[in-house]
DNA sequence: ACTAGCGGGACGACCCGTTTGT
DNA sequence: ACAAACGGGTCGTCCCGCTAGT
C-alpha cells in the first residue's frame, strides 16, 4: 500500500527531527537532505509541510497506540500501571523530549487546525483505555478516575522533561497508587501490591 | 528602573502574541509594528530576539509569583486550593492558551539554553510555594506530595489547552482532595472540608 | 504519420491550459496529469517543453487555416466578410482568450525564437489570405489594404478579449465596410451586400 | 508622499523588465538586484509581487495618460492623428515590446484580478478621449468611431510587434484617413447601409 | 531617546523542467 | 505507466544592522 521506502525514510526523518527540535525549527530542505531524497519525491507524497505534520501525529499515534495494545494484555489494575510505568521508562530516555503531542500543539495555536484535530482524537482514545481499564477493575468512578489519570500523565510527560527523572518517577507511583486507591471505607478486597515492576 | 514606556509596550506585545502564536511564529517585524516603536528602539532594548524571548519567560515568572502571593495570605491549606483554583480559573480564561513555560519549553529544545533555565527557576520556585505550604500545614511528606502538586498543575494546564474544561476542573478538584487527604490513620487535625468552593 | 492517440492527448490538453492560462502557467506535471499519459510519454513526443509549445502554435495555426480554407469557398468579398465573421464569433465563445499568437508572444520576447518564428509564418499566411482574396476580387490597392485588415483582426482579437463583445462585433464590421469600400471614383462592381449574415 | 528613491527604483526597473520580458518571466530577485534595495525594503512597499505588477500598470496608465494631455493642445483632429502618430513613433523605438496592457492581460487570464480591471479601466479611458476629441472634432457618429480608432489602437500596437514597421505605419495612417473621412456629402458613392444588423 | 526607512543575506515552503530506473 | 532523483528557481519572511532626521 503506502510501502514506499521513500516515503518512509522521510516520515522516519521528519518525526526523529521534528520531535526532538520542534516543527517549525525544522525546514524541509533540512529533512530531505537527512532522508536523501529529492524535493519533487518529497512533494509527490506530502503536497505540504503540514500533510507531513499530520502524517507525523498519526503516525506517532499509531505507534503509542501498538505500544498500549501490548500492554492490554494483563489485567486491567496491571494494564494500567504498566501503562505508566511504560511512559515513565520512556520519559527517562536520552532521547526524550517530552509529549510529542503537547508540543505540536504548543506550535499550531488554532484549535481548528488539523494537526490539532488529530491531537484531539488521540487524547479521547488515550482516556477512553483509561476509562475502559478502570471500568474493567471494578473501579467505582471510571469517568473522572480517567480525567485524573490523564491530568497524571500529561503531567508526567513535562515533568520528564523539565524536572528531575527520578523524583518525577516516585511522584508517579506514589500519584498512581492514591489515584487507583479504593475510597477508604471499601477496602474489602487487599491490595497486595507493594511496588510496580 | 526599567521603567521605559516603550519597553514596556514592547514586552506587553511580545508577552501577547508570543503567549497566542508561539515564540518561533511571531517575528520582530510584527511586534515593533504591533508595539508602535522604531527597530532601533527595540534592539535598543532587546539586543536581540532571544533577550526579548527571556525578558518575556521573566515577565511571566514575576506576574504569577505576585499572583501566588496574594493567594499565600490564607491559610497554608487554604492558600493550596486557592492556587490551583487560580490555576483553573485562568485556564478557562478566552485567551488561555496553556502555560507559558511548557509551550516555550517545546521551542527550545536546548536545556542549557537561557530560556531554559528561566524555565528551570521557574518551576523550582513553584514546587517550592507547594512544599513550603504542606510543610506549613503539617503534612507528613511535603517533598513527595509537592512533586505530585507539580504533576497535578502541569496536567491541569495541559488539560485546559487540549481537552474540555469543565471535566478537566472537576477532575483537578478531586486529584487535589486526593493529594491533599491525610493518610487514613493520621487524622489528628481533623480537616473536614469536603469539597473546594 | 503522427497518429499516436497519446500524442494527440497531450497535445489537446496542453492547447487547452495554454491558450486558457498562459504557456509560463502551465507546468509539464499538470498536462501529463491532465493528459493522462507518463512522463516518458511525454518525454518521448516532445522532447522539452519549448517543443510542445511550438507544436502548440503549428496545430493552431494548422486549425485556422483549417477554417479559412471552408470560407474560400465562396467568392473573394464573401469570403472576407465571412472570414472575419468567423473571428468575431470566435471572439464571444466562452473559452476565448485572445489571439493565441498574439498572448504567445507576449510570453516570448525573443523574436528569433522558434515560437516566434512559427508566430511570424502564421501572420504571413493570414496576410497572404487577405491579399489575394483583394486581388480576386479586383481591389485596387490589395498590399496596403491587406495590412489594414491584419489591423483590424489583431484588434478584434484584443478586443473581445478586454472589451464589450456587441461593441466590438459592430465595430468591426462597420471598419470592415470602411475597409472594402471602393475609393470614390472607382464604383464599377456595384456591390450589392446588404448585410452580413 | 510617496516619494520614496527606493520603491521609485523598483518601479522604474520592474517596469522596464517587466515590459521587456514579460512578468512572470522576471523574478523578484532580479529586479531587487538591478534596482539596488533590500528585499525587506521592496516588500516593505510591495507587499506581494502582484501588488507590483498591479502598479505597474497604474504607472503605464498614468504615463500614457500625460503623453495624450500634452497632444490634447491641439485641435480634435489634429490631436488624434498626433496620437496615432505618437503611438506609431513609440511603436519603432528600438525597446519597444508591443502594448503593455495587451501583454499583462495574456498573462493575467482571470478578468477579475486587479491587473485586469486597470487594464479595463486604462482602456475605457482611451476610448473616451477618442470619443471626446470625435465630438468636439463634430464626427456624426462619435461612439461607433471611438470603437473602430480602439480596434486601429490595438491592432497597430501589435503590428509594431510582430510586423515590418513602415507597412503598419503606412497602413495606420492610410487607415486613420479613411476612418475620419467625413461622412456622405463629401463622397459620391453613397453609404447605404446605415445599420448592420 | 525615539522614529522612519533601507540594506543585507540567509532561509522559509514550494514548483520547475528533465532524466533515469523499473 | 509510475516512482524517484536532481538541481535550480519561485515568492516571501526571517533577524539584524545602519543612517538620517527630529
Amino acid at each position: 500500500m503506502t510501502a514506499s521506502p521513500a516515503r518512509a525514510r522521510i516520515l522516519e526523518t521528519a518525526a526523529r527531527l521534528f520531535y526532538a527540535e520542534g516543527v517549525h525549527a525544522v525546514g524541509i530542505d533540512r529533512i530531505i537532505a537527512e532522508a536523501g531524497v529529492a524535493k519533487a519525491t518529497f512533494y509527490h507524497h506530502f503536497p505540504s509541510k503540514d500533510d507531513l505534520v499530520h502524517a507525523y501525529m498519526a503516525d506517532q499515534s499509531m505507534r503509542q497506540r501498538a505500544t498500549a495494545t501490548r500492554a492490554l494484555a494483563a489485567e486491567p489494575r496491571e494494564a494500567l500501571t504498566a501503562i505508566f510505568e511504560d511512559m515513565c521508562t520512556f520519559g527517562t530516555g536520552p532521547t526524550y523530549r517530552g509529549c510529542p503531542f503537547v508540543n505540536a500543539a504548543a506550535e499550531y495555536p488554532d484549535p481548528a487546525h488539523p494537526v490539532r484535530q488529530t491531537i484531539d482524537e488521540h487524547r479521547r482514545w488515550a482516556r477512553g483505555v483509561y476509562r475502559d481499564l478502570l471500568v474493567a477493575s471494578g473501579h467505582p468512578d471510571p469517568d473522572r478516575t480517567a480525567d485524573i489519570l490523564v491530568l497524571l500523565k500529561d503531567g508526567l510527560f513535562v515533568g520528564f522533561e523539565l524536572d528531575e527523572a527520578p523524583n518525577v518517577r516516585t511522584a508517579v507511583r506514589a500519584a498512581l497508587d492514591k489515584v487507583l486507591a479504593e475510597p477508604a471505607h471499601a477496602t474489602a478486597s487487599g491490595r497486595h501490591r507493594t511496588g510496580v515492576r
